[in-house]
Formats: C-alpha cells, structure tokens, sequence
DNA sequence: AAGATAAATTTCGAAGCTAAACAGTACACT
DNA sequence: AGTGTACTGTTTAGCTTCGAAATTTATCTT
C-alpha cells in the first residue's frame, strides 16, 4: 500500500528501503516492486507539496487560495468563473466556496459581481494581483521542477512521461471522476 | 509547476493535454515535457490518495488514524511509540496529537498507558482492531495498486520503480528534512 | 400569476489545529 | 539529600475552515 493515505514523515522516517522492509515483515504479500514504485510516488509528492506550498507562503497565499487562482487562470481569457461551478471543480461545497471567496476578495486576489445577463449568478474574477501571484508562483515552480528533473536526459524525461500518463489514464478511466475531496494538494 | 499546490479537479477537469495546453499559453517559458510529467505525477497521486480515502472510510478509519496506524506498524514488534515521538513523525504539536490519540483510544484502535520504567512518558500501543484495520486496508490497497500498474511489465516497473527513486534521492537532498505540514496523505 | 427550479449566501455548528500555560517526573549538580 | 533544570504530556482557549440546512433572490415554465 505503499504510503497510502496520511503521514506526512517528517521526523525520523525511515528510509525508503528501510520501509519496504517493514511493510514485508508485517504483511507478507506484499510485491516489493509494486511497493517500491508506490511508495516512491507518495514520498515524491509529499515533497514536492511541501515545496509548493512554501513557495505560495513566500508569496503570501495559502493552497486554499493557489486552488482558486489556478482554476480561473486555467479557465482562460477574461479568467471569470461562477462559485458554483468553481466549487465543484475543486470538490467543495458552495456554501464552502462561498466563504473561500470572501478571504480572496479580503486579499484581492479575486473581485466578485453580480452577473447583470442573469442576476442570479456571480461572477469571480481575477484582479490582475491575482494574476500576478500566479505567475509569480510559476515562475518559482519551473525553477524547482527543473531541479528535480535535473538527472534526467531528454529520453527519460519522454519515457518517464509516457509511463506516468499511461498510469492516469488507466486510473482516470478505472474512477471515472466520483468526487471525494481528500485534502489534496495535486 | 504542474499542478503545484492546490487543486483537487472534481469536476470539468480539462485533461492533462488541454491543461498543458492553457499553462503553455497563459505562461510563456514553460517547458512541455516538464510540465507533463510534474502535471501526471499531481494527478496520479491525487487519484491514489482518493483511492486510498474511500478505503480508509470503508473501514470506519479517517485518514488521521491511519497515519497513526502506519507509524505504528512500522515501528515495528510491539508497536508501541509515544506522543511526541508521534507528533515529530506525523509533523504535528504535541498537543494536536493528544487530541488524535483521544478519538484513537475511543475509537479502539490503540491505547494509552504510563511507561511504569518511567512516568514522564506515555506508550500509545495498537491494539489488535488497531493491528486488523491496518491489514485490512494494506489488502485494498495492494488490490488497487496491482490494478494501477497492470499494464507494466516487469521491466517497466523496475525501470520506473529506479527513475522515481532517483528523483526521490535528489529531493530529498534538496529539501533535507525542514518539516513543514501540509496536509499530506501520502 | 404561481409554482418550480436554481444560485449564492447566511447561520450554526463541528472538526482539527496551534499557542501558551500547567503539571508531573527524571536527572544533574552541589 | 536538596534544588534547579529540562522534558513529556495534557489542558485550555481560540482560530480557521469546512459542511448542512435554511434563506434570499432571480429566472423559467405553464
């Protein structure tokens, strides 16, 4: 099961080996391959979310608030997008969203009108500060990713690519998209 | 920067092509190949950690638990660790893990004693449903995972299993330890 | 016009965390 | 032995964020 869900390890955590060894001891069918590739997955990115989520402290916003940036700018152009519709791309609850809204408008990240053509909607928009701590935050991004991926050639960087989107697409296909929010960081 | 930090992507979640598309327009200097891989490795682990989610919940366990229980488990024989030692492990206060242990120990997962050899301290031990919830899970989950990397062969594994043990080596060199929690599930 | 439907908000409460103060115990040093 | 110091764990108080349910406002249907 590899990591599984929680932990976080950040004290005394054994060492990836030293864990595998663990779980044999303990569980014995375990497939230490199997294992190996999984547990390196969740380790991976546990680091890789510690990293991102200094990177949006350096700049001053929470995750909350990169979740919210993130949706409008990938919505393109005027970046406008409906509380509901943002709630349920991120899994939330409306009155939730609601609530998220009100701190980024706090923050002014994010401005927030009625919609004149239908006045039963409201329309969240990125202020150009909001866009700003995007980029910022992608900018700091690309520095880190392109550390990480420092060792790989040009090569393994395609092949590790393709095997990576193979694993999703077998996933996204096996769970169709059922919503479950687990404080994810993605 | 992938997904970088927040996002759960519930929703009308463009596919993995369409983003990298919207980050290459909305971000110039962003490197495709790069960005396929940070962006699959997010959504994969999202997807697992959803997995992982549904099957804790199957068992009446939250995620908070299981992350007690897997450190327990892994300290091995007699399973015992104490709060602070816990709390370091988990990257959480003291006294945020007294109050997990509270649910714990109403929930019977583990219990709680004074060390006699020493009275300062505190021995939170699994109990045997502690031990079975463990295992339970540890079954689901081998199910899911042997699902996931079905299409792998076995040298597709070892060469991945060795790729993300690379990048995992050289984050964590990177990033050595500095706790931070970021409400991880790995 | 009267309901039915839908979007967003408000209110209330729960979960989970931290910080700070506190209590109990062990150990070192005189 | 006696005292100071350090450490462990718990308690208390408060904060943040979320969800559920009720509420408001606007639109659509007939």
């Amino acid at each position: 099961m590899g990591d599984t869900p929680g932990s976080t390890g950040i004290g005394g955590e054994p060492t990836l080996e030293e864990q595998i060894a663990a779980y044999q001891r303990e569980f014995q069918d375990l497939d230490p391959q199997v294992e190996k590739i999984v547990s390196a997955l969740s380790r991976l990115n546990r680091r890789m979310n510690v990293a991102y989520g200094r990177q949006t402290a350096a700049l001053g916003i929470s995750n909350a608030d990169w979740e919210v940036l993130k949706a409008l700018v990938l919505s393109g152009a005027p970046y406008r997008m409906g509380p509901s519709e943002l709630a349920k791309r991120l899994g939330l609850t409306p009155a939730a969203m609601t609530h998220r809204i009100d701190r980024m408008v706090a923050e002014d990240l994010v401005t927030r009108k009625r919609d004149e053509t239908n006045r039963v909607r409201v329309i969240v928009e990125l202020t150009t500060e909001g866009r700003e701590k995007w980029l910022e935050a992608m900018r700091l991004a690309t520095v880190f990713e392109e550390d990480l991926l420092q060792d790989l050639s040009a090569d393994d960087r395609t092949a590790l690519g393709d095997v990576l989107t193979r694993l999703l697409r077998r996933v996204e296909h096996a769970q169709p998209d059922a919503g479950g929010r687990l404080t994810d960081l993605d």
